[in-house]
DNA sequence: GTCTATAAAACGATAGAC
DNA sequence: GTCTATCGTTTTATAGAC
């Protein structure tokens, strides 16, 4: 499998990426080492230092991705002039979706922030943060117009996405649930928690 | 801080532990060498196989320990003939006072299963699917009672404990909220929720 | 851009003295 | 039960050839 001498720059950097990405996911920032990255990649592992100065930094890149992502794709989807419920349910349905086809991005998105530095971590922090508001600001909504009952906006935006989060500790396409009856159990579920 | 030669079975394997669980939970499992938690019991590093075969084991240890405690409890509050909103509130609020007070516990339980043999994996597993069990026959009480509309028990179990668990990323003691008000704002969302 | 080779340090676990 | 010492490996990251 060993590579011979030469330039890849445009396929090794993403082929790089997704061998971190499937490695951190199953064994953890800390247990997977360079060498396995570029074991997996097909080079050796001192030409991963031509796409990262450090392992630290190519974990922060691929949370960094992945949030940037999330938020572009949510920011296309929302109508901020809607019908609150008509919001909250396309941000349910849209959470599932996303972060069920994104597995290996969530779990390392939430599990290895400690493995950032100070400043990546506040880099991150700061984009789960903007995504969150985003839902704060549908409840809130929906509280001003009489559509909602919730005691605490934030409070209530931090357990509907925590609960959101679950599914994917426990969905397996093909088992008993397809996706969209999922979907339909966690709306009935969130819609019936913030209604008036 | 060297520590003179001498017998101290009694106060070391317990020492062991707490140092331990506070280093899993602050770097992670992998990150954390066993030259680190003897560093701060104040031993030297081969004192600690006098306590665990391995490294692993220690991390079963600490998460077996936990889930056990988590159950005792548990069984020692619950009853079983009470009305299934009584039983649902008490759940709520054990769940969320029992988590709060052992967030390192809760961190490690939940973040380092996979690095878990195959077999104590599966032992932890067990226990946990233990618990949810006892959540899920309030959930199944209720509906046959007519007292919940639930149209997946299982699921709603599962995300009734997501939500429930993500009050440890965020609650800190001396804060916004008194433990009382988060109790009281996650009770009147998990009633609704699961409200017929 | 990738290779080989290596530096410098840390790792888990064990052996044997006390 | 704890110590010192160490074995055999592995780690991140770098240097220089091609």
């Amino acid at each position: 499998m060993a590579r011979t001498q030469g330039s890849h720059s445009d396929i090794t950097g993403p082929r790089i990426d997704a061998a971190a990405l499937r490695l951190f996911a199953q064994f953890g920032f800390a247990a997977v080492s360079m060498r396995q990255i570029a074991g997996e990649v097909g080079v050796q592992a001192g030409a991963l230092y031509n796409y990262t100065p450090d392992k630290q930094t190519l974990l922060f890149r691929l949370m960094r991705g992945h949030m940037e992502e999330l938020l572009a794709a949510r920011a296309a989807r929302d109508a901020p002039e809607a019908d609150p419920l008509d919001r909250l349910r396309d941000f349910v349905r849209f959470h599932i979706r996303f972060h069920l086809e994104r597995p290996d991005e969530v779990f390392i998105a939430y599990m290895e922030l400690r493995n950032l530095s100070e400043e990546n971590f506040a880099a991150i922090e700061a984009l789960r943060r903007r995504y969150e508001d985003g839902l704060e600001a549908i409840l809130r909504q929906g509280v001003a117009a009489g559509r909602f009952t919730v005691p605490d906006p934030k409070i209530a935006t931090l357990a509907v996405i925590a609960m959101l989060n679950g599914v994917n500790t426990w969905y397996r396409s093909g088992g008993r649930l397809t996706l969209a009856e999922v979907e339909t159990i966690y709306w009935d579920m969130v819609r019936k928690a913030v209604a008036a």
